[in-house]
DNA sequence: CGACGCTGAGACAACGTTGACTGGCCGAGA
DNA sequence: TCTCGGCCAGTCAACGTTGTCTCAGCGTCG
């Protein structure tokens, strides 16, 4: 600590245009323009104005800018999302800033545990922040709080889950069609008793998951029988509990559909730990990370997040290219992953 | 389509205070008041005003507030990660994130893809937005680029790597100390012949926990050899073709340490392949979903992804509070976490 | 030689908001 | 009765930038 200290401390704050321009000897438009690669500045003064802004480190401040500029567009794109450090809102969220970077956008995110309070909240937030569009997996139920905001020029493309009285753009996965795929796989390897574990029904994806199982066994002429099915909400605990629960009935299925990821999860623990893994088939909703590297690999329902995230994302944009059409619902097919867990036949075993 | 159609279309830009204030008969400077919890405001305007604002759908904008305030502050902070779709950087962005909630800050989230050029770019991106302060796991090894940055007072506070060429805080996990802990570990089981395969070498975390590795060899004084030894760069492929090369070598290794998330995958896949998981002894650097429940379960050094999420985003927002204290790079110890693949005995099979 | 168009730069106002100040009103104390 | 101070709402300018307009200078053509 010599006492000569006295670094260039602390200018505090930002250079500006104003400072550029006198450094420069230029008006402050100028520098404005040089800014903006308008064509019809002498090269010269450019060169002047560049340097000095280099000297004094200045860059351009966009909040100021888009507060000026005709569009009032701030580049900035806000996603809420159920929490981002799961692996299905990671990868949504990649898929999306991917997206909005070659658009020149940056993405704001916010994760809404489920909580419908939390989605407002964060939607005003980003809102407030004048982001040009929303991308939504929404957690309530009830989507009218936007209507004003969509009609003040805000877009918005709902993602994994449809609006509910509200009428916007959505990108979903077939649920349905999904989960009819997992239960008629496990009827053709024989299975007559299938258990349903999933997530709470309130949550629409669930919702339909569960109605695809139960028309997959209608169509199969297998009467349904609650005793099979546990909607445990999105935990591992819970679906290990559950797992225990329907495996230990007098007649128990020989067969699981779990529709959440953790549920999934949960139900390859609970399997594990009875030692039913090669015995009890079971296809779960979700891939999941290193699901192929278990014995045997676990078989499921793979939503394609990158062409839901992809095909959301350039929704978003072509709505804030000016895109008047009336709002849609886009449907992207899911597909299923065998790995062996699924392939399991009624009453025998299988690896 | 009737051909009364329309709808209360396209205002096509927001209400601003200017209206709210119209409606409600005041000047805009008491909307503003109110808007901002004034208390000096009469209940009966406020309830005018509040009334107003509903009815036009009036949202504050806060990045015209924050262009006039004093402080400039936008309440947005910038956070750049290697691929927001990871789940190390995925689960330190929500981490940061739930600090920001706290502080009524939201997260704008960039990845960089280990490219040292679109750090610099986001970085400039996040700058133009103003934020009020950066999160970065840097991608480069020069960043002198932010010293102006830092000057004009953009607070920054590095994640996971230390910055190079620039004074500013940084959270690390303790890579030697916890490579050196992960070797330990498997001398102790009796292994002399260690493989390491890990990312590239100049990744400088890559490097800290090579150095734990040739670290924890000489002091058990075991010779180091070059064979054993493979910077593959963080891919699954590479991976296992590098785990099949040293388990190839006339004298190949009882023990592997691989010291990133994807290298270890690879390695499991490998010794999988192989048929080699319960012989060969494996302890990876970080640990991954699922670890748990492969057989056997892969031991890991662990990182404390929530605390170094957490100590950096306070540690960020303690700046941004005016904390003009010299900068830190503040450590976070990592624990080794046992599940049988880094217990396998030198020589003998264990489970 | 003067009107004309073109090029390149500056002046001014405005985006939506808030900080600093002003001014009207009312009750209390001189 | 008059002044003073507190209370509350309003006026004005400014944050950093850009759209619109203006204007000086210059070359061109009738």
């Amino acid at each position: 600590m010599t006492q000569g200290e006295a670094p260039p401390r602390t200018p505090r704050s930002r250079p500006t245009m104003r400072e550029v321009a006198a450094l420069a000897g230029v008006a402050i438009k100028t520098v404005s323009r040089v800014f903006n690669g308008v064509p019809t500045v002498d090269p010269a003064i450019v060169a002047r104005v560049r340097e000095a802004a280099d000297k004094l480190g200045y860059r351009p401040n966009l909040t100021a800018s888009s507060l000026r500029r005709g569009d009032g567009r701030t580049a900035t794109i806000g996603m809420l999302v159920e929490d981002a450090a799961n692996p299905f809102s990671a990868a949504l969220t990649r898929t999306v800033e991917n997206v909005a970077r070659e658009r020149g956008s940056l993405v704001l995110v916010g994760s809404l545990d489920e909580d419908p309070a939390r989605e407002r909240e964060l939607a005003q937030a980003l809102i407030d922040r004048r982001v040009d569009g929303l991308v939504i997996v929404p957690a309530g139920r009830d989507h009218s709080y936007l209507i004003s905001e969509q009609r003040s020029g805000t877009c918005m493309v709902f993602v994994d889950r449809e609006p509910s009285l509200l009428d916007a753009d959505a990108v979903v996965s077939d649920n349905r069609q999904g989960a009819v795929t997992a239960v008629d796989h496990l009827l053709k390897a024989g299975h007559r008793r299938i258990a349903y574990l999933g997530d709470r029904a309130t949550i629409s994806t669930a919702a339909q998951r569960f109605d695809g199982y139960r028309h997959a066994l209608e169509v199969a002429h297998i009467a349904y029988d609650d005793e099979l099915v546990h909607h445990t909400g999105a935990s591992e605990e819970a679906a290990i509990d559950a797992t225990r629960r329907v495996l230990s009935l007098p007649d128990p299925p020989t067969a699981l559909f779990t529709s959440q990821n953790l549920v999934t999860i949960g139900a390859v623990r609970a399997l594990r730990a009875l030692g039913l893994q090669h015995s009890v088939a079971h296809v779960g909703f979700d891939d999941f990370p290193l699901a192929d590297i278990l014995s045997p690999g676990i078989s499921v329902i793979a939503q394609n997040i990158e062409q839901v995230g992809k095909t959301a994302a350039e929704m978003l944009f072509r709505r804030l290219d000016g895109d008047e059409s009336a709002a849609t619902t886009i449907t992207v097919p899911t597909r299923l992953i065998e790995r062996g867990s699924g392939e399991i036949r009624a009453g025998g075993h299988h690896d």
